[in-house]
DNA sequence: CACAACAATATTGTATACAGTTTTGTGCTG
DNA sequence: CAGCACAAAACTGTATACAATATTGTTGTG
């Protein structure tokens, strides 16, 4: 009982360094705790953390580097709201990094790769079941950031790993599509084809399930997200 | 000749903002006036650009997440110093990004982007000519960034540039042919293909063209650039 | 009462002071 | 004189104070 004392302990007195924060920030927002446009005030964060602007800005600048966070002069850091302009954009980055990485990655396929990506497709279904929608959709996406890894590409994961986060918030923002099925039937295709260290069937599978993400997708120019609320109600 | 004080204005006295930091050193570090390695002392830059250390960390800050600059703690910021395994990975992902990348821009050509790039190459000749190799190699980079440029995808044309500035730090280290013909040629011939609007033909000519830079360098796993002159004559 | 000018408040931008760490320099000891 | 311990200097890491800017609130006038 007297162990408990430690348990409480707030959010605010771990060491966060500003590696911390980004990857503390970058969780939220990629599992949409900090919807879109959400104001992330230096002070307010420098006070959750408990550690100085300094730091705080620094993670701001990190996140704004990877497009997550948008930082508007003398005005704050925001949650970044992807245009339907750069949601097409980041699809078609993915289209042209991951069906090959995902045939990379199938012809170096191990046992431990493989226990890593069906380890992912288990955890995603318990939080469908315990209804941790956020933490799905965020194990969803890592399911994409193991492939390539373990396709040993260190550069191309980082580009896929910044694309996967923006691609949360182009699904907070686009999504139309409630069947949450499809996502992981997929995710089963491609590991039966990643346990055949199957490359060409890996990569065509990639390719459909980029395309079948994008057209769950409403991207017609309709709802361009205003920049703020004022310009929204100009006229 | 009155009008002449003004023209000794010197680097420290301009309004320089963080990112027009990033900017100038990138462009640097590109040109090889900053070779790999080169220590860069916060204290060293922020006299020569005339301002506090809080900007120069923030610049340093942003190229260390291009790759450009390895941040050491409490050690200090250095030009970084892309191993074989990197510079490898540099050029995979730019053999998977910027060939289909180059199909596109052909197929979306117009007048002003062939101008575009028939000045880059002109000017890479002018400075070539002129023994400034430092701006010919970036103004060699540029036409790669113009083409994704041209393609209308900034979001890959971003991933690009990075991938160009790093390439020009692997060259620093790796290179190893001296003839530079061959690069004005691939770029030429590029040109006459977006002249046509030949998207197979351009994007054939990137992949060969990528292919031949990478067999221009030295990648065996030789010369593994030393972390510190330390620790490189340890034994 | 609507609206504009102005004051007050809040928030970000930048510089700087201080603390912590690494590196360099010096002198002592064997 | 080589080698080690300790001291000094240089540099980076962090917090904070102050300046600049934007936002919000208030008051006075038409």
């Amino acid at each position: 009982m007297n162990e408990g004392r430690q348990v409480m302990e707030t959010i605010a007195s771990k060491g966060w360094t500003s590696d911390m924060v980004v990857v503390d920030l970058e969780r939220a927002i990629h599992e949409h705790r900090l919807p879109p446009g959400t104001k992330l005030g230096e002070d307010d964060l420098s006070d959750a953390y408990g550690i100085s602007r300094t730091i705080v800005r620094a993670a701001l600048l990190a996140l704004s580097h990877r497009h997550l966070v948008e930082l508007r002069r003398n005005r704050g850091a925001f949650v970044a709201q992807p245009s339907v302009r750069e949601a097409r954009e980041v699809f078609e980055a993915r289209a042209l990094l991951e069906p090959r990485t995902a045939h990379s990655a199938a012809l170096r396929m191990t046992d431990k790769g493989l226990a890593i990506l069906q380890a992912n497709i288990r955890d995603e279904h318990a939080a469908l079941d315990a209804g941790e929608n956020g933490r799905a959709l965020f194990l969803s996406g890592q399911f994409h950031v193991e492939i390539a890894r373990i396709a040993d590409q260190s550069t191309i994961e980082a580009f896929i790993s910044q694309l996967i986060s923006r691609s949360s918030l182009i699904i907070a923002l686009y999504w139309r599509r409630r069947a949450a099925l499809c996502e992981t039937q997929a995710h089963h295709a491609l590991l039966d084809a990643f346990a055949r260290k199957d490359g060409d069937a890996a990569e065509q599978l990639m390719k459909s399930h980029l395309l079948d993400l994008v057209t769950s997708l409403d991207l017609r120019n309709v709802a361009e997200p205003p920049t703020s609320l004022r310009d929204a109600l100009k006229r």
